[in-house]
DNA sequence: TTTCAAATTGACAACGCTGTCAATAGAAAG
DNA sequence: CTTTCTATTGACAGCGTTGTCAATTTGAAA
């Protein structure tokens, strides 16, 4: 333990490793043309003193701010926290801290606060949550700006041009709903997603495909618009379940909707899952916990964040990010609440 | 919008309204003897030029940082999420920005950990949750560092004359119990949480007043001790409804294990709430999604996480907090666990 | 050996604010 | 109308870094 101990400075550094402070200042960012006898000695210096930049003469005096800032609007817990916890983790890596920034995404002049937390360098970059990563308008303000973001499981990679990361949720719900026609149903019915959500057209086209793959019917009537929260989820699948020819099946677009189907269903008295198969997206901590338990698709919602961020500081930085990649893989997770079609001949 | 708009400094400021920056410095951070006139000057110049003081200069040049740390460890995502939604609220009342911490409340060093924090200048103060809030090791060595803390729903406010905020755990755990009897339950037993959480203890002690009040028995076998997760709910209550006399309804001391015990009786097969009634604590997103949903008793944590820090900030600030309260209230949600007692008389 | 460009290093002035302390203005007292 | 005290204001030196640019050293070519 250091008693009385003073705060250690770059001077201190510089003075130990008899070399000036602006030495020790590029070895410290790691810039070029420091002879590697001399990198040596001052980070000697550094450790022996335990010396830790100060991060606001850095951000002061220089054009970094090493704040990087987490926006989300209108968010499930769960997913944010996973979220947070990934971007946290490259920030880490990184030596960077991450600004909490809740927002509205349905306020118009959301463009604006972003670029004037760059203009008024409190970030230097952004992270941009669904359904965010998804505005066209947005993220071309953001560009026009200047400034540097990263997007988290964006609709349409290709709409911008910044690095993003994400799994292939086309694939994700085709293979899902593809395992709801193994078990012999053939009236499978969809609760869409917020349509802000890339996501949810994402997930919607897998979920035409399986069906078309499989010469499957897909009537208006069985294609629900929900908003990815419970209650939406309870009310479209009253819709559904109170049809004439109901569906055997319900592929929900998120797990907290296939929740309030199953809620609703339940009430109603089916027997789940032999009445009703209903399959969630997501993996939140809910579906493990729902009886029976949900079958979904685990997003791998953390790993997908720490890469996000980890290319957005590395491109910021200039250099090269861990991995590069634009998509994680996914995984259906089998669980209860799938049965074999009872109407199936 | 402003085109070409460079940084403005507190020199444009002090330009404009005719004084000094060190004038303008006193108004920007509420300084007395600043004659009343002059700081209507200057306030009209601030924000006629939109200036925004920069918090590295601010933080480099004075005493505060402006940062305040909030620590968690093995946290439930939902309730970190409004935790967090709180503190951040307090934090930008007062122009504070919120440092996320995760950490391993298990190390021994934690106290290190947080001490340096401080030391180094990162923030401030800490907003303690649990149950790092109850570790009387940790609280004592901050204290004795003279590191400004608030905690977050402490077991014993006492344990330190820090600002808290929680609920009365106590009674309302009491009041949940007596909510069982009230239907006809004798036979109520509990799953505790972990006992590194001061609220397991207070929760306990609600469920042995109840039952104490009621003149009901307490066999050590109704008794069982959980961890506060899914799983351990699971197995308590696996040992519960195997025995000779298994209990009619369960206390599970959160939501998180209520869900467990709900799942583990659907999957033995029990009608609920009609062969066992089941209650939980802390309304968290799960609770209302379950089948049956469940009664619970509605945590606040938003509003106790604003309120505890900002009686940290203000403590820090040496003003006085918007509401001067360790307590808020909390709500019983009844919902659809419980049922009377078939087997009563 | 001499020469010259490139590599390496350092001196010093910002960065935008607060703390200290001295200067000034105003109010109360004589 | 002075004098004294206090409320108000300003000048200036940091805070701990990085950016700029000049100085010095090095290495290879001449």
């Amino acid at each position: 333990m250091d008693n009385e101990s003073k705060k250690i400075t770059i001077n201190d550094v510089a003075r130990l490793a008899e070399v000036s402070i602006k030495t020790v200042s590029r070895v410290i960012n790691n810039e070029p043309n420091v002879r590697a006898s001399t990198v040596k000695k001052v980070l000697a210096a550094v450790d022996s003193l335990n010396y830790q930049p100060s991060s606001f003469a850095r951000s002061l005096a220089g054009t970094m701010t090493f704040n990087i800032a987490l926006v989300y609007s209108n968010a499930t817990p769960s997913y944010i926290y996973e979220v947070q916890s990934g971007a946290l983790e490259a920030c880490k890596k990184w030596g960077y801290e991450l600004i909490i920034h809740p927002c509205d995404h349905t306020r118009p002049d959301l463009p604006t606060e972003f670029v004037s937390m760059y203009d008024t360098r409190k970030v230097d970059g952004i992270l941009l949550t669904p359904p965010m990563c998804d505005s066209l308008e947005l993220t071309q303000a953001l560009e026009n700006q200047g400034l540097q973001f990263a997007r988290l499981q964006p609709g349409d990679p290709t709409a911008s041009n910044s690095p993003f990361t994400g799994i292939d949720e086309r694939a994700a719900a085709r293979e899902l709903v593809r395992h709801l026609i193994d078990f012999g149903h053939e009236n499978i019915a969809i609760i869409n997603g917020d349509p802000a959500h890339g996501a949810a057209f994402l997930r919607m086209q897998g979920y035409i495909d399986a069906m078309d793959e499989a010469g499957l019917p897909r009537p208006d009537e069985y294609v629900q618009q929900g908003m990815f929260d419970f209650e939406s989820g309870r009310k479209c699948s009253e819709t559904l379940l109170t049809l004439d020819k109901p569906p055997t099946a319900i592929f929900a677009c998120n797990d907290a909707m296939a929740a309030g189907t199953m809620q609703y269903a339940l009430k109603k008295g089916l027997k789940l899952p032999q009445d009703l198969s209903i399959v969630g997206f997501d993996d939140s901590p809910t579906a493990e916990r729902l009886w029976p338990a949900l079958t979904t698709v685990r997003l791998p919602a953390q790993e997908l964040a720490k890469h996000c961020t980890d290319s957005l500081i590395a491109g910021i930085r200039k250099q090269k990010p861990e991995k590069l990649m634009g998509s994680c893989s996914y995984e259906i997770i089998l669980r209860d609440s799938v049965a074999q079609n009872a109407q199936h001949v």
